[in-house]
DNA sequence: CTGTGGCTAACCACT
DNA sequence: TTAGCCACAG
């Protein structure tokens, strides 16, 4: 619970409560330390000067932090409000919470330990005034910034058609992540959107301290603004954290890292821990030369390497580490195992996504059912990792069809959804009627018959008299601006605004009660009600569940606190299911089984960050594929389709480049799925039995060919025996290799059953399938533009 | 003022 | 393919 009234930090009591246990010992006893190794136990308990902890995936580096802390507490180096420890999701500040708490016994005593986010608006609210900022501001999610900037970029008179306010968002995110309010932003910059990058910038800010609001990148900017600025703050915070810890040190970005170096040049207690080859958010601003760099800008560091793996097989960490290996300028670790090689990492081309998803999905179902040569195991110990969440679909496409449960992590966030935020705007103006935006957002919403026009007159009203929309609505309202039946229901809509107002003030009720309140009197309850669509009902199912969280929180302004910097949402664990994420979202967690689909170039690595950022954006994606690998405790399976359907187009795609890095000792190829010559085709042509056959024009073909991971992948299936066709639904001719068919051939395809080739002209083949009865179907395949209806499968 | 159809651009990851 | 935007009609 973080609403920002209860806990006070500075005003917390300080006195640690000891465990009896360890009190009667004196303070000597330190369980905490048992079952470190050597290396851990160098990290938490070198206490004096910077420490690095280099820590590989999976070696217990969150076990070394909290024990750090543990020790830090047990010794009396600190008082558990004098540790500043953050981390970068709200996930990991939890973990860490509950483990420093089962550790040593105070659960409530870490004022100080959360994400950067967390922390700073902790410190902004108390310093609001120093940046132009009432100590009550809010916190403006991504939505309303870009509705913020899209009414500059209109102001200035550009034209969004080519200069986009998602663009300008993008680089103002950018000059923030590297700390630079506008009049530090370089000249080299100064070309930016279209030449007025900077200028917006600076309109873009002042706008936001009018509405009293910050987004993301201000919590930190502004911070930073504070510490450089104020000396007396700054010394008052260096004094006051003796011990800085840092998880995921490899994410940090510039205004972070000139945050901590702020706080860390008093006492230099500053302890970080990462890992240089999981930095997988350089996109975000994220700088891998902040970890690099370290022992640069703190002299004197303490530097300890975890090497040890807890988590994954020989096999598996092998095949991670060949991958990685490939990167460039790595501070370098090797990760052992004391444990067994395990099963090798198994890779496997496909058809197409269908066929790949398919695949996955009887897998999953053998595995399950422990017919596959292994034990039996729960879903919920599976994974499937994917680059981008679009490749999502397949997955649940495939996975409703067998009925197989599965929960999606990522995806549209709760807090994100349409019918989520517009109840939580409702609850921003009943807490402060100056919020514009949220205004904005809800006037005719459910519709009121307020257009732009009625809009306009209520904000130039509200300019004219230099007060906030909602003033200028009533002001509207009594001098009869706006008619009618808008003029109606914005009358209702201010009256009503007043009265919950006055209904959370007052007390009567809870505000829960008040929540309720508003959503049924606003008729945005029944809005949704009269809505036909089929996501409606869902979507007062969202509502309900919102305000039941509401119950959790002692005030709607805490609850509103706390939502604005939740970015994760809890995930039901009670139920069996497998798993369906990107890979960033995988990050720090770990599963037995792991399949990681579409190992394709461009779609992994994926192009735009090849084109983006070249080798650098490749060896990040590398990153990401490590990343990916090292998930899995058991068994980990890659693989890539050579079709793929992207913006309705059918794409032949090359295997990854990062499949050829796998170390050959790893891993077990198993034998192409989804394309076995039903006779005609591939008696006819050989080459049309594996990945390639689909290929209509020879340059494109020998592209595929000649793909180092199409090669790797011939040249080891030819060791192993000949897969047999499995059943008869994997049976399919390739109906697109016109080259390899004549005239009168039968073929038979998965979806249409048995039929003969009529006619070829040019790419496109026309069959008459046999279907029952004596109507006969006749169907097109047009290479390279196939629809999806007209694939095999 | 609202709803509809046609056009165009986008498809990467997230605190 | 799909979402979002704009012009236009009702």
């Amino acid at each position: 619970m973080s609403s920002f009234s209860d806990d006070d930090a500075f005003e917390a009591a300080a006195a640690p409560r000891v465990p009896l246990s360890q009190r009667a010992m004196g303070g000597f006893a330190q369980p905490y330390l048992e079952g470190l190794n050597p290396a851990q136990r160098e990290a938490v308990e070198a206490l004096n000067g910077p420490v690095l902890m280099l820590a590989g995936a999976g070696t217990g580096k969150t076990k070394a932090l909290t024990a750090r802390i543990a020790h830090l507490l047990a010794t009396r180096s600190a008082q558990p409000n004098e540790i500043l420890a953050v981390t970068f999701t709200n996930k990991a500040a939890r973990e860490m919470k509950t483990r420093v708490g089962a550790l040593t016994g105070h659960i409530e005593g870490m004022p100080w330990l959360g994400t950067f986010h967390a922390i700073c608006v902790k410190l902004l609210r108390r310093h609001a005034e120093l940046v132009g900022l009432k100590t009550n501001f809010t916190i403006l999610d991504t939505d309303d910034q870009l509705r913020l900037l899209k009414q500059q970029v209109a102001a200035a008179e550009i034209d969004d058609k080519r200069w986009p306010a998602r663009m300008l968002s993008g680089i103002i995110d950018g000059w923030k992540n590297k700390a630079w309010v506008p009049s530090q932003v370089p000249v080299a910059e100064s070309s930016a959107f279209d030449g007025k990058g900077i200028e917006l910038y600076a309109a873009y800010q002042q706008r936001l301290k009018d509405l009293n609001a910050c987004d993301f990148g201000d919590l930190l900017l502004h911070m930073v603004t504070i510490f450089q600025t104020h000396d007396g703050v700054l010394k008052e915070y260096q004094e006051r954290f003796k011990y800085i810890l840092v998880d995921e040190y490899q994410d940090t970005n510039v205004a972070q890292y000139m945050w901590l170096r702020l706080l860390a040049q008093g006492h230099k207690n500053i302890c970080c821990v990462g890992d240089d080859d999981q930095s997988i958010y350089g996109w975000r601003g994220a700088e891998v030369g902040n970890i690099l760099r370290f022992e640069k800008d703190f002299p004197g560091a303490t530097v300890v390497r975890l090497e040890q793996n807890y988590r994954s097989t020989g096999h598996i960490l092998g095949a991670a580490a060949g991958v990685i290996a490939a990167n460039k300028g790595r501070l370098g670790k090797t990760l052992f195992t004391d444990g067994d090689d395990g099963e090798q990492v198994r890779l496997i081309g496909h058809w197409d996504g269908e066929t790949e998803a398919r695949w996955i999905g009887e897998e999953i179902e053998a595995m399950q059912r422990g017919t596959r040569g292994i034990d039996p195991m729960a879903l919920n110990d599976m994974a499937i990792l994917v680059r981008a969440s679009h490749q999502m679909r397949a997955f649940e496409d495939r996975f409703l069809t067998i009925g197989l449960p599965y929960r999606v992590i990522g995806g549209p966030r709760f807090y994100e959804r349409m019918e989520i935020r517009d109840a939580m705007a409702y609850f921003r103006l009943a807490v402060s009627q100056d919020d514009d935006l949220a205004f904005e957002r809800i006037v005719n919403t459910p519709k009121r018959g307020l257009g732009d026009k009625a809009v306009q007159t209520i904000q130039t009203t509200a300019r004219t008299n230099g007060v906030n929309l909602v003033e200028g609505a009533r002001l509207c309202v009594e001098g009869g601006l706006i008619k009618g039946k808008g003029g109606a229901a914005l009358r209702e809509l201010v009256q009503g605004l007043d009265r919950w107002f006055a209904q959370l003030r007052a007390e009567a009720d809870t505000h829960v009660e008040v929540a309720e309140m508003i959503l049924d009197e606003s008729g945005y309850t029944t809005f949704w009600q009269n809505d036909k669509t089929p996501e409606a009902p869902g979507r007062l199912e969202n509502l309900k569940e919102l305000v039941k969280a509401l119950e959790n929180f002692e005030n709607l302004q805490g609850f509103l606190e706390h939502v604005s910097l939740i970015m994760d949402n809890a995930q039901d664990e009670q139920d069996d299911k497998v798993t369906i994420m990107t890979l960033h979202a995988a990050k720090g967690l770990e599963f037995p089984a792991v399949f990681l689909p579409g190992w394709e170039d461009g779609l992994f690595p994926s192009q735009r960050s090849m084109d983006e950022s070249g080798l650098k954006g490749l060896e990040e994606e590398r990153r990401l594929a490590y990343v990916g690998i090292t998930r899995a405790e058991q068994h980990c399976c890659i693989s890539f389709a050579a079709n793929r359907l992207v913006y309705g187009q059918w794409q032949s795609q090359m295997a990854s480049r990062f499949i050829d890095e796998l170390p050959e000792d790893h891993v077990e190829v198993l034998t192409a799925s989804g394309l076995y010559g039903g006779g005609m085709s591939a008696a006819a042509n050989p080459a049309s039995v594996g990945m390639g056959s689909h290929l209509h024009d020879k340059a494109a073909s020998a592209d595929v060919y000649n793909s180092p991971g199409w090669r790797r992948l011939q040249s080891r299936s030819q060791q192993r025996p000949v897969a047999q066709p499995q059943e008869s639904r994997n049976m399919v001719i390739d109906m697109t290799a016109s080259s390899s068919h004549t005239v009168g051939d039968r073929v038979f395809h998965q979806k249409f059953g048995y039929g003969e080739v009529m006619e070829i002209e040019g790419d496109k083949l026309v069959i008459e399938f046999d279907k029952a009865g004596e109507k006969k179907v006749v169907a097109k395949f047009v290479v390279g533009s196939a629809q999806a209806d007209d694939v095999p499968f």
